[in-house]
DNA sequence: CGCAATCGTTAAGCATGCTTAACAAAGGGA
DNA sequence: TCCCTTTGTTAAGCATGCTTAACGATTGCG
């Protein structure tokens, strides 16, 4: 267990996904920004990521470099097909993971939201496929979806023991006493 | 939708995170080579993350600084309570959610492991712990979590329609044709 | 004891990504 | 036209976290 979560072969992944959590948030700004004023110029992006001009000035050269980001004949930004593709893949991550923090685990807005937000971009897009698949599962009918809530509120203590529980078997409990109320 | 997703408010939470990624990182080494060995130097610690002495010398004065690591009276590395409260934390994020990714989802195991070391310093512990109460629902009875695999399996397509589709109410389609291949 | 290997720290360099500040280029009003 | 504001870029500084290299301080063997 212990022997794995340090294996360099992919902890040090983590430095080389695919996308940074601020590339991300640029490219979802020019996409949300086009849908609401038609363009999106880099003091937009600036000001709606509240980040200066001279940052978003410097990300956006790289974005371009990156072949995510153009300009349009207008000088307006523009994402590639590629830049668009990468903006829907965060953009559905962090749609699904909230929906499943709120929705099935009734994890508070807040809590769900930051939580969604800071793991939309590292989510692989076959774990978000089947992640919407249980989701389908659980939201398609009423008596499971009412049955999953009831669980998993009445579920705020450590399970009796190892025994009985299926996550706990053989090895230590997963959330002992000490660990079930809130930080 | 667009609007909340770059608001400034939560998406810099990011970089202001309890704890990175490198650091959990270091904490559990730490807890692991004591457990293995009864001990761990900065050697120890840089050889098992694969990083350089110099860059686990200078990680780990930060984090003796932070009150999460000291040393013994034979001068090895040690974790403080509140250190070993953290590492757990992570451990046990990384544990239930490759286990929700390759035992729920079914997703490939060198995908979950991925997903979940990437993802696992930034769920809180709020929401492990209901993800927890979701897995002992469905690991819990045979018949309920053969019939998540089989419904998750085959929910290779996108949905028929938004009307028949819990998720896609309203809105477009979360996965649409073009995104039910993998990357 | 002495030499050599190991251990831990520190410095310099690089990359990311933010800040503020300076600056050139373009735009708009009197 | 002139001036002032807005826009976008660039530079310098800071923080994180890695690298290699150099350096003392141990440690251990013959």
């Amino acid at each position: 267990m212990s022997k794995s979560i340090n294996d360099s072969s992919y902890w040090r992944e983590f430095e080389r996904n695919d996308i940074t959590h601020s590339a991300a948030h640029y490219l979802m700004a020019i996409d949300a920004l086009r849908e609401e004023f038609g363009y999106a110029r880099v003091t937009d992006v600036a000001d709606m990521l509240e980040v200066s001009r001279g940052a978003a000035s410097m990300s956006l050269t790289q974005l371009k470099k990156r072949g995510w980001v153009e300009e349009d004949p207008h000088r307006f930004l523009l994402l590639t097909d590629e830049g668009r593709f990468m903006a829907q893949l965060v953009e559905r991550n962090f749609q699904i993971l909230s929906k499943f923090f709120q929705d099935v685990l009734k994890v508070p807005k807040e809590v769900a939201l930051g939580d969604a937000c800071k793991m939309e971009h590292l989510m692989s897009l076959e774990t978000g496929r089947r992640l919407t698949g249980l989701m389908r599962f659980i939201c398609g009918d009423e008596t499971r979806e009412a049955k999953v809530h009831e669980l998993i509120s009445s579920m705020q203590t450590a399970c009796k023991s190892s025994e009985e529980c299926p996550l706990c078997e053989g090895g230590e409990c997963l959330y002992p006493a000490e660990f079930t109320s809130d930080t």
